[in-house]
DNA sequence: GCGTTTCGATACGCCCCGTAGCGTAACTCA
DNA sequence: TGAGTTACGCTACGGGGCGTATCGAAACGC
């Protein structure tokens, strides 16, 4: 629709955009989201700042394209188990919430977006439901190695299938989230091994961090 | 060593700190935390703008204040078992997360906490390790019914125990508030007896939403 | 070329932050 | 009771950001 809406007059300067872009999380690493204006941005990318307001309606809208792309360098390898494949995708995730850009950037978005639809709806188009496929792929890996169940037939099975993702995708993100940045401890491989084992395995099984306890009741297969 | 510190000279008014707090979380209700200015709190609770600053830093330093006291609110009824106990905290927090003012309060401040640590720690103290208390708890009844292994004994099990319950609280915690900030979708019932089987029984279990499909594999003990 | 849209530049009104200065109020201690 | 100390209300202020408006120039399609 964006196409078709302007077709005449001046095209939109491409350059500006990843100018513009680049600026924004360049401002956040230096400045964080408090620090940062669009000012400032604007004179980073050697703009006028008229021209950031043609493009986005505030400062909010801005930094959700700014900082989607980061979370694109998510990718999911075939490590061979489920087990491998969440603690990978665990300390990928916490890696990227490591660089002061996103840190400071995404829970300052979500905050705003409690108050805003238009700008809750960016973040789920450009963050969320982007990277929800990587619990849609892990999953389908598993089933096809038997450590999952595969899914019931049928539209009720897909919409059983498509709850379970979205609700895997919370524990994990929101899990990893919460620990970065709520309890402000780091994740470290320790810690992603444990929560792949609770994931796994449940919490009866959650004795130890890593490894059940030596003459423990209920470790299973791990390996 | 607030006390010996100022024993002299006029009191802090208590009657101004519930003022001034009672109008933030109004203000955070009315205007979210982005509309929130300290001027108009003052002027809320009848309050000069400079005894605003003479008990807090600077705006997210009082929020925490005035939202870390809705976490309070917070309780662990012994309903039997484990599943309960966890249904239940989990409704009982995502209830409190949809109050407008705590939901637009948390992320934001959060946010902010990225980049100072002072903040940061105060989150901890007010909010974070003051409900902590609910996971140790639960897990200690969970033990008591032998629905989870008892801690290895000895100052390393108390170790792990710390981590097992840092690890429980994150998860629970970081779920809710993903599924309800930034998924943006509320939490049901329903989800949150998923939430539960998943950390009850671990991801291979978690096929249906709400007990097992019909002619399922992997339906374990519910009731 | 003509209409349309973008761009840079500048200026502006509005509002908020955080602090300073002052006289007054409340409390402790001698 | 009076002196010392701290909190309070009030007002005013400098500094800075937001988002908009306006203008002439530039870059496109037709």
């Amino acid at each position: 629709m964006a196409d078709s809406a302007r077709r005449t007059g001046r095209p939109r300067s491409a350059a500006a955009d990843r100018a513009i872009l680049d600026a924004t999380r360049s401002a956040l690493v230096e400045l964080g989201w408090g620090g940062l204006t669009m000012g400032d941005v604007a004179l980073r990318a050697g703009v006028a700042k008229t021209t950031l307001y043609r493009r986005w309606a505030n400062k909010s809208e801005m930094v959700v394209d700014a900082v989607a792309v980061l979370f694109d360098e998510l990718e999911l390898p075939d490590l061979g188990s489920l087990r491998a494949d969440v603690e990978s995708v665990v300390l990928a995730f916490a890696a990227l919430l490591e660089r002061p850009e996103a840190k400071t950037a995404l829970m300052a978005v979500v905050a705003e977006a409690t108050r805003d639809d238009a700008l809750r709806a960016r973040i789920r188009a450009a963050i969320v439901e982007r990277q929800k496929h990587l619990v849609v792929e892990g999953r389908r890996r598993a089933q096809a190695r038997g450590e999952l169940p595969p899914d019931p037939p049928g539209p009720e099975g897909a919409a059983a299938a498509d709850r379970a993702a979205d609700l895997i995708f919370d524990v994990i993100a929101g899990a990893v989230v919460h620990r970065s940045l709520v309890s402000a401890e780091s994740v470290t491989p320790v810690w992603a091994r444990a929560l792949t084992a609770l994931l796994l395995h449940g919490l009866p099984s959650a004795a130890g961090p890593a490894g059940p306890a030596p003459g423990g009741s209920g470790g299973p297969v791990d390996a």
